[in-house]
DNA sequence: ATGTGC
């Protein structure tokens, strides 16, 4: 199984893969040749198995930032049909449910960093708990973590943590509905119970940038980007407790599989139909999940203003917009009602779409895009051509962590960002080796590929100035 | 991603 089954699809820059064998519907790839060519086989078997799941509709989908994950790939897309005996799959939400990134505005010049650069990432990495096992908010009651659960980002905000307008820049308006926190164990709900408001660690960072690059004018101007401003931007998600939902309702969902009439292509796809009792609890823990995420986004962005106030004298640091990049959602598409997973990519509504709030009805929502360590991150807008109004939500990986541990050492992956004027503070040497530029894919590629393929518009490139990594 | 393995 090679890159040698795909053949161009009809749309530019699309790749596919015909429905063969148990698969249900064709896989489709988005990237440019060099992309193409570097894709692990393993992400072509992971893909296909997709496929192959009760009530997949359409296609099975993968981003140019694509690589292997726990059953599904990450920048994964696929949408079920719950009448055509459609699946939810813990695996294809991923084990970070609703990891996603926000960008802050500041309106500071770049010229106004450099003197306060240190100090600054300093105060950062000092207010900013990170790192495997940091713990932020004092322990929350039973009652607490219940709200916050229900709540989402509401909740942050009624703790005092920023304030009413940040929500309408969030997905969903900072609050998945139907959410259900008494579907998630007593075990996840212990884990998180000291961990709100923490970056975590692995590829979950906080990034002070600069806006090197406007390319549409007239959309940055709707979201208020203007070059050489500085912004931040944070990359994190639900922390021990979405691992732990994820962890605990895979168990369960592959437990059960053969009740459900399920016969799984790999045991880490384990999945229940969207009907029954599993599905509906899945998912009232996910959203329970995702609110936790939605939460944790919200205090630590307070946490960066603060630090703001006290180093430029201004805490004015308005949102641009939060995005979860791991959720299933219900939507409305040309198929009908779907539940649509989302694996390591991002919603990229269209304009004039009923759910964007008034602000974006323009120009489409922004797609926020992380790059690696050091290179470039984008903003994009939202596009009707995206497929389940779906685009890249990051540089991908290009070489596994043990791989990229063997090939780097932490300590020189800082000094070689310093000589780039890049200040990094970070909690583990294996970790910066780990998330050493090299071992991800080429952004600028990546970015090519999505706008190629109609996924998403481009409007601005950032480059990075001070980055905290967990 | 993860109190980075059951």
């Amino acid at each position: 199984m090679t890159t040698a089954d795909f053949s161009p699809g009809s749309k530019p820059g699309t790749w596919i893969i015909p429905a063969s064998g148990h698969m249900l519907v064709p896989v489709e790839f988005y990237a440019t040749r060099p992309l193409l060519e570097t894709l692990d086989s393993r992400v072509i078997t992971q893909i296909k198995n997709v496929a192959t799941l009760p009530g997949i509709v359409e296609a099975a989908v993968i981003m140019p930032d694509g690589h292997q994950g726990y059953g599904f790939p990450i920048g994964g897309v696929a949408a079920f049909d719950q009448d055509r005996g459609g699946v939810i799959s813990a695996g294809g939400v991923g084990f970070d449910i609703a990891c996603g990134v926000r960008t802050l505005l500041t309106g500071i010049p770049v010229r106004d960093l450099p003197a306060r650069a240190e100090r600054l990432a300093d105060r950062l990495a000092a207010a900013i708990p990170a790192g495997v096992g940091s713990r932020g908010l004092p322990a929350l009651p039973d009652a607490a973590m219940r709200r916050m659960l229900s709540g989402g980002a509401h909740w942050a905000v009624e703790q005092g943590f920023g304030n009413s307008h940040d929500l309408e820049r969030i997905e969903d308006g900072g609050c998945l509905e139907d959410a259900d926190p008494a579907m998630v164990s007593p075990r996840a709900t212990e884990r998180q119970r000291t961990e709100m408001g923490t970056l975590g660690s692995g590829n979950h960072y906080l990034e002070v940038q600069h806006i090197a690059e406007i390319i549409d004018a007239k959309t940055a101007a709707v979201f208020g980007l203007h070059k050489d401003e500085i912004v931040v931007s944070l990359h994190c998600g639900s922390r021990g407790l979405g691992h732990q939902v994820a962890t605990d309702y895979a168990r369960t969902m592959l437990e059960q599989a053969g009740k459900h009439g399920l016969c799984l292509p790999d045991r880490e796809l384990a999945c229940a139909p969207i009907k029954s009792s599993l599905g509906h609890r899945y998912l009232g823990a996910m959203r329970a999940a995702g609110n936790c995420a939605l939460a944790n986004r919200q205090i630590i962005a307070a946490l960066v203003r603060r630090v703001f106030n006290e180093t430029f004298g201004s805490a004015d640091l308005p949102l641009l917009y939060d995005v979860s990049h791991n959720l299933c959602r219900v939507e409305r598409h040309a198929a009908g009602r779907l539940h649509v997973h989302r694996k390591g990519a991002t919603r990229s509504l269209p304009p004039g779409h009923p759910r964007l709030c008034s602000d974006f009805q323009a120009v489409g929502q922004p797609v926020l895009v992380g790059g690696s360590m050091g290179t470039s991150s984008y903003i994009l807008a939202g596009h009707s051509n995206a497929a389940f109004a779906s685009a890249c939500h990051g540089a991908g990986r290009r070489l596994s962590r043990t791989q990229a541990a063997r090939r780097w050492q932490g300590a020189k992956v800082v000094n070689e960002l310093r000589r780039q004027a890049i200040i990094v503070r970070g909690q583990s040497g294996r970790g910066l080796a780990e998330e050493a530029p090299g071992a991800y894919k080429d952004i600028d590629q990546v970015i090519a590929a999505t706008v190629a393929a109609g996924l998403a518009r481009t409007v601005a490139r950032l480059e990075p100035l001070i980055c905290i990594k967990g």
